[in-house]
DNA sequence: AGCATATTGTTAAGTTCCTTAGCTATCAAG
DNA sequence: CTTGATAGCTAAGGAACTTAACAATATGCT
């Protein structure tokens, strides 16, 4: 090991390469977008799930992040304080609570991304069948890794 | 819109939905990784660039992770304390000094993600070279995608 | 039906990690 | 050698998480 102790990338696939950047530009695409909608990292993910999958109750939004309940419930206060959304009523049961995205809110991330979205879509247009197919299978494979790699808990 | 507020997706190509569970499983395999290694999400965005780049001073560390330079040397204090990382004068420059990733820490980090890397290097050669062709375009395009969207600040 | 147990959301206290502000030591330039 | 910039650090304050404990409601057992 002649180049002290620094990971070896010479050689990794070009594709390799261009997936990591994908990976760390997509973090800084959340942050900024955060940031414009005046939300905490937390926040916007907690967002992101009630934009993509309607309203959910706290209990919902605490597994899907990862966090605690009281957390969550933190985060929805936070929320609601800046109108992002409301608390309202579970039908059937008088525990629960539904934290409803306001459509404002939800407009205005949708419009921002909107347009990445679109995009990344349309560029699958560019390729033959074969080739869509090819990505697509790469694709669905590097899933299966990154699931593979999450089973093999090293502990 | 008669789906209640839920974002549509029903026109999604597959490829694309793929990319996103890659990119919410990879978040999720940091932070397994993190967590094997005994530190915060912080501490182990800075080992990755340490891993990656080899010693780098708590500024560029800051600069890189998109926190003051007090955050780097809380951070740094942390890493150093478990045993991750030493600190060591700078050859030139007396202000400055290096942040060392441990050989023994890089090499648990490795051990656990070089299977996943290999896999997907080795991934690649399943398919024919116009395949990896368009495989590698549409990554470099998507990155393109991502920086357009970071250029495009709402604001 | 009635009572024990579980579940949902919340609050309170304590911890962790970040930021801002200010400081010291060192370097670079005149 | 003095002035200004840079690197890293410390201290104080704030934001967001966790654990623990609680009230309200639901569920299941006998």
């Amino acid at each position: 090991m002649d180049d002290a102790g620094r990971a070896d990338r010479r050689e990794m696939h070009e594709a390799s390469l261009l997936l990591r950047r994908i990976l760390t530009l997509n973090d800084e695409v959340e942050k900024q977008l955060a940031e414009e909608l005046d939300v905490n990292p937390t926040d916007f993910d907690a967002m992101q799930h009630l934009i993509q999958s309607g309203p959910l109750s706290p209990s919902e939004i605490a597994a899907r992040l990862g966090i605690t309940t009281a957390a969550a419930t933190m985060a929805v206060d936070r929320l609601v304080k800046v109108g992002h959304v409301t608390r309202q009523p579970h039908p059937s049961d008088r525990r629960r609570l539904l934290v409803v995205p306001r459509e404002e809110s939800v407009r205005r991330a949708m419009a921002r991304l909107l347009p990445m979205i679109g995009e990344t879509d349309a560029l699958l247009s560019r390729y033959t069948d074969a080739e869509q197919a090819a990505i697509t299978d790469y694709l669905a494979r590097t899933v299966q890794i990154l699931q593979r790699t999450l089973g093999r808990d090293g502990a």
